[in-house]
DNA sequence: TTAAGATAGTGAACACTGTTCAACGCAGGC
DNA sequence: GCCTGCGTTGAACAGTGTTCACTATCTTAA
């Protein structure tokens, strides 16, 4: 009786397959050198098989997105802010930002795919669907909202604004390193300090703006 | 005689013709929709031709980025604080990087090329070679330094470090906003000015820090 | 047990891509 | 008038994502 069964979990493992394959040619090779045929040949099908599993390549690589952000996720909650719940929180903001730079670092091709690739228009506009992305921010803003209790920054400051400008600026750093625009023996690592510590003195010491995002990442 | 100088000519004329179809292609479809027989058609030339005139197609777009940076530095020069020599310095700096930002909004795809795109890797590499790149950075450190002699930044600030942070903060809101990772209903325009000043707050007041980068952009 | 049906997987093709190369035609110089 | 050399070409190569008619196998009902 539990064919079906067997068959739904024969196709699920197939497709576990797929993306184990997609996964380890495009951390090897980049996106740009990962092709259907080369995916197919790896777990020995055909490259039409695929298309019974994925519509297309690009949701082969949204189902990878989705893995990146699971691991981001997992090494935000390794840091060190998450072992010393009694830490500055201002300390567990900077140690969660630089996080997500060293996760490009450690994880190129992923932070790629989730934060800069436009070759698979499928992220960009599914891209908030993912719950996780969400909570991680969620957690984040909360911990600038008990900085903001504890007078780190100035009273009424937006968590969402000062998160935002964090993320964004962060999300520079990382790119300038990964698409090699860097100067000739710049430390990547130190500029991703002193941007972090630069906008976090701003908005600690305040200035005036309206600015009031919602559901960013 | 003049044969050698008219062929020179004619090749020259070719070539710019070439950079001329490619361009136009790529500002109405992007990078990745142009391809080397779609120049072809529209200089009514055999796609084989233009590997006479550019080794490969990367090399086209690195002529196109080159010109990128040109219009980038026009428009940085005819920013206000060009036009009002005795503004305050410190608006000039928000001006200039309010400009580039503005400037990755009405050429998307010049400013891809320039700041984003690493399927061109010949442009990572060479990119330090355009000389007015090398110039605006000169100009702009200068209207830092000399914001600094003003007592807008503490004294000893390195005015690399400030261009550099801002820069890359701004060009993370420009990718941000490029690669279609806005917040539904999100203001990408608030947000370049709130980083700017986030940054330019951070760094007036003042934080210790040991960056003292040089020949970035 | 056999016939019918569902379906996973295939090979071949389509319409592209960047790039290479032998061959051809034509202008320039002797 | 012939020869050389250069610009240009058509055709091909090896690759891409994707589609589709077909087969072979496995499941189910009679």
């Amino acid at each position: 009786m539990g064919v079906k069964e067997r068959q739904e979990r024969e196709r699920e493992a197939t497709a576990r397959a797929i993306l184990d394959a997609a996964r380890e040619l495009f951390v090897a090779e980049g996106y740009q050198n990962v092709s259907i045929r080369k995916i197919a040949e790896r777990i020995e099908y055909s490259p039409a098989a695929i298309y019974s599993y994925f519509p297309s390549k690009d949701d082969i690589f949204l189902g990878l997105a989705e893995e990146g952000f699971r691991l981001l996720f997992a090494s935000a909650h390794a840091c060190a802010c998450n072992a010393e719940p009694d830490a500055p929180p201002i300390d567990c903001i900077r140690d969660a930002f630089l996080e997500i730079y060293n996760f490009s670092k450690s994880h190129p091709e992923y932070h790629a795919l989730m934060f800069m690739d436009r070759s698979v228009p499928k992220i960009s506009h599914d891209w908030q669907r993912f719950g996780f992305v969400r909570e991680m921010r969620g957690q984040l803003t909360n911990r600038i909202q008990q900085a903001i209790g504890r007078g780190d920054f100035p009273v009424g400051s937006s968590p969402e604004a000062i998160f935002r400008v964090l993320m964004v600026s962060v999300l520079g750093v990382c790119m300038v390193r990964l698409c090699d625009r860097m100067a000739p023996g710049e430390d990547a690592d130190t500029l991703a300090r002193v941007t972090i510590d630069a906008v976090l003195t701003g908005f600690r010491t305040g200035f005036t703006h309206s600015y009031r995002p919602e559901n960013c990442l």
